[in-house]
DNA sequence: CGCTTATTTGAACGCCTTCAACGTGAGTGG
DNA sequence: CCACTCACGTTGAAGGCGTTCAAATAAGCG
């Protein structure tokens, strides 16, 4: 994928969730940066430093990281292509956590806060996109909360494959039932707050009941209503499908 | 607390983070509602439900409840006076979760969305100031999903009680050391994704540490940095002591 | 005081972790 | 072309943290 086709798609994110008009539009499909690939274990935001730049996916998936004393790490976001990831630093420049390469070949666009700041400052209804853009990222976060606090492993598994399939679908990046995660089974323990060998026990349980194939980076999804099912997943949280505007 | 000083901290905690000059300032002083009274158990926010209000406490404790089909709960977010909780909705005005009163007397007042949208309307700088709150808000829904998933049940309660501890510090409630916490232990536990019954055997681990002592709702911290090291806290994701603006 | 709700403690169970080992596939260099 | 290496995936066994169930005590509130 290109940069303008990963602009275009970030633009259709938004705009699934606020009314852009044609100048506003165009405003945010003429932002720039600089192209960049990233190495997995690469750190593209350190914790503790300050951020002059958003990231923009391109191609590949990023996930944002805390980190213990002990070296444990918790994925508490991930995102994919089209996805401005660290839109909160534009808010909070000092940022308190890692952001890394989840794949092996990560390529984003980094546009410098400067510029999201000129449309920002020029366009209001694009602020608002913005903040609702991560308002629309708490709300999943928030989800997360529930799903690590309050469900077992199997659970929470079967909801986060439900989440990152309905996400590549609505992106077009693939099917719901049939779509390709260039993830490894310990990032995803990362993310579900288990430890990799259970992430393997929980996935094959998954497959013996049916709901779900992984098989490298290819996941099959046989029946969807079931592994939704199976998860408790309600896309409500991912605020699709309904759209808002306050501003005149 | 009166509406007016609740108001107040509200503006100074915004400020703490953003720089608003003194017209900004007095718009959001001037933001007027209806005071309402919530029991425990009520609820102000329903899962669901299109919302048209934006809460600010006044005086007692709310949070955000996530709930799962068979009935159990998990806090996502904990208010105290001073705060506007729900936010969110301003731009996400269906809610997925719940808002529900902690303590016995709640008392809020409850800003309808409109006239929170004319001051966001009016000055950019204040609508920054509400999306950076939002952010900020996300910053420790970002540090929950860590300490959730990757700290044993000891950790996440001194996590937990030093966040809540510094937070009525900052908001003048109290001090770290010493502080009123009208909360139950199930709730905490609701908050902390372990069982009532855990919770209680877990204070009394940390009592006997001498790191807290919880007599009805008085907290007593004898040793607030010792407290800090057993959680694994580290402030920084509280966003406090820097400020930033953006717009002109 | 009597009722309800919250706290406290005990004992058994179970999910998940931990440690350890083996299998496997892709990439590399001899 | 094959052995080597290394990271990832897979499986087994034992142990621990937290749950679950149950019951007793304490505390708030009419």
């Amino acid at each position: 994928m290109s940069a303008h086709q990963a602009l275009q798609l970030f633009l259709r994110k938004l705009s699934e969730r606020s009314c852009l008009n044609q100048e506003e539009r165009r405003a945010v499909l003429e932002l720039e940066g600089q192209e960049v690939e990233y190495a997995p274990h690469r750190d593209i935001v350190r914790p503790g430093e300050l951020t002059d730049f958003c990231c923009l996916i391109i191609s590949g998936m990023a996930a944002r990281f805390g980190q213990l004393p002990d070296g444990t790490r918790q994925i508490t976001a991930v995102y994919i292509a089209g996805d401005m990831c660290d839109l909160y630093s534009l808010m909070l420049p000092k940022v308190e956590w890692a952001l890394q390469a989840l794949s092996s070949r990560l390529v984003l666009l980094k546009v410098p806060h400067r510029k999201m700041q000129d449309i920002v400052h020029a366009y209001p209804a694009v602020a608002e996109a913005f903040w609702r853009d991560c308002v629309a990222d708490a709300s999943i976060l928030s989800q997360w909360v529930v799903n690590i606090g309050r469900r077992d492993a199997l659970m929470r598994t079967a909801h986060l494959f439900c989440e990152l399939g309905l996400r590549i679908e609505i992106a077009g990046l693939g099917r719901r039932t049939a779509f390709q995660l260039p993830v490894i089974q310990s990032q995803m323990a990362d993310a579900l707050g288990i430890t990799p060998v259970h992430m393997n026990r929980v996935i094959r349980a998954l497959r013996q009941q049916g709901l779900l194939t992984v098989q490298g980076r290819d996941v099959q999804v046989p029946d969807w209503n079931a592994l939704a099912q199976a998860g408790g997943f309600e896309s409500g949280y991912l605020a699709i499908d309904q759209r808002w505007r306050t501003l005149a």
